[in-house]
DNA sequence: AATAATTAAATGATCATTTAAAAAATGATT
DNA sequence: AATCATTTTTTAAATGATCATTTAATTATT
């Protein structure tokens, strides 16, 4: 089974480690020998399988925007009708794997650093652009033309108004809750009577 | 006239320093030097006055949540109604003075950054509770008590998410067009047909 | 034996902070 | 106004600590 992947395995072990001791000690405070201690392993071995640190960082953000990917694909996929669609957005988001302080700690500090890391950024700017484009997809058949783009943008900052909350959040959260309340704000906004123009 | 004393007149010029600096580099990257700069000083006299970099920083947003203070405290005054009490929060926080790129990006920034450090920490639980306590207040005689909390938090989840976008936009913010915004989504609110499923 | 993985130690760079001294302001006394 | 002592403000340079990264050698795998 697992034959030639030693490098494969540390990729992943290193990941995890990174969001841990990020989660635990802050994007920019974390050094490299607190994030190789997670795994027991040297800071000069993090160089050895990525090059830099900011290359570990980068390929960690990469790994979470996969996840999300993955996960808004898989609730995609059992989406019967056009309401479905626009609930996978926020149920990827508030997927169990996803919406916990650790995850949506590591998200906020990337969010925050983004603009002084052209690296960064480029990531951040496409994940952007992709979730802009599936809101207004899915909510072309709800909302009338003129008022989709305000509740697109009402949507998409309560998105991740949310987990910068969670991020500050010590306690645990309860996803079923997130996508609940998600929901309420959903059945607002169709049975929209107010707009604007754009 | 305000004979002002050099001291007074370095703290403010520092904290603004401190904003425009941090704005161009980073919470994190800013360095002493590259504040001092701003105003055409060095390092050392940011400690002369401060104590430290952390002080300075502690400060600086101190100084933010003091204007935030004031001018909301302005629009309450000339709020005739519930619901006008309820646009003063939204207005505050997109009042021309704070809704701009460098605001808050300073803003976001020390959120991301609050939790590692039990000074910030505390400023920001604070303001927190300070923002939540008015929300409640406000909406209470505008909701129903079933979804008050839950209105709270999505106009709450909103807002933040509003800060962050402009946070990472390096054009400039139309406040008035922020403000309609929220006009829509209490709107919204309002017309509540809510709570937990219909 | 040859290659891959790992590390301890060295390197070098960056900074916040301290220190000691210089420069400006203040103000009291002529 | 001018002098000079005192205090306040400012800075250049020194200090010391922290790290990411590199190097060279060691250990494990194939």
């Amino acid at each position: 089974m697992t034959r030639k992947k030693i490098r494969d395995i540390r990729h992943e072990e290193f990941i995890v480690a990174a969001l841990e001791a990020t989660h635990k000690r802050g994007f920019h405070a974390v050094t490299m020998s607190e994030i190789a201690a997670e795994i027991g392993a040297t800071a000069a071995s993090i160089n050895y399988y990525f090059g830099s640190k900011d290359q570990l960082m980068f390929e960690t953000m990469r790994h979470l925007l996969r996840i999300l990917g993955a996960t808004h694909k898989q609730y995609l996929d059992v989406a019967l009708d056009p309401k479905d669609r626009l609930h996978a957005i926020f149920d990827a988001h508030f997927d169990p794997r996803f919406f916990t302080p650790q995850h949506c700690s590591f998200w906020v500090q990337f969010w925050s650093a983004a603009p002084y890391s052209a690296h960064l950024e480029r990531l951040h700017r496409i994940n952007q652009s992709r979730v802009k484009s599936h809101f207004r997809a899915e909510l072309a058949p709800l909302v009338p033309a003129p008022f989709r783009e305000t509740m697109r943008r009402i949507l998409q900052s309560y998105l991740d108004g949310v987990w910068l909350s969670v991020a500050q959040a010590d306690r645990d959260i309860d996803p079923r809750h997130a996508r609940q309340e998600a929901r309420s704000l959903i059945e607002l906004v169709l049975s929209g009577k107010v707009g604007g123009s754009n």
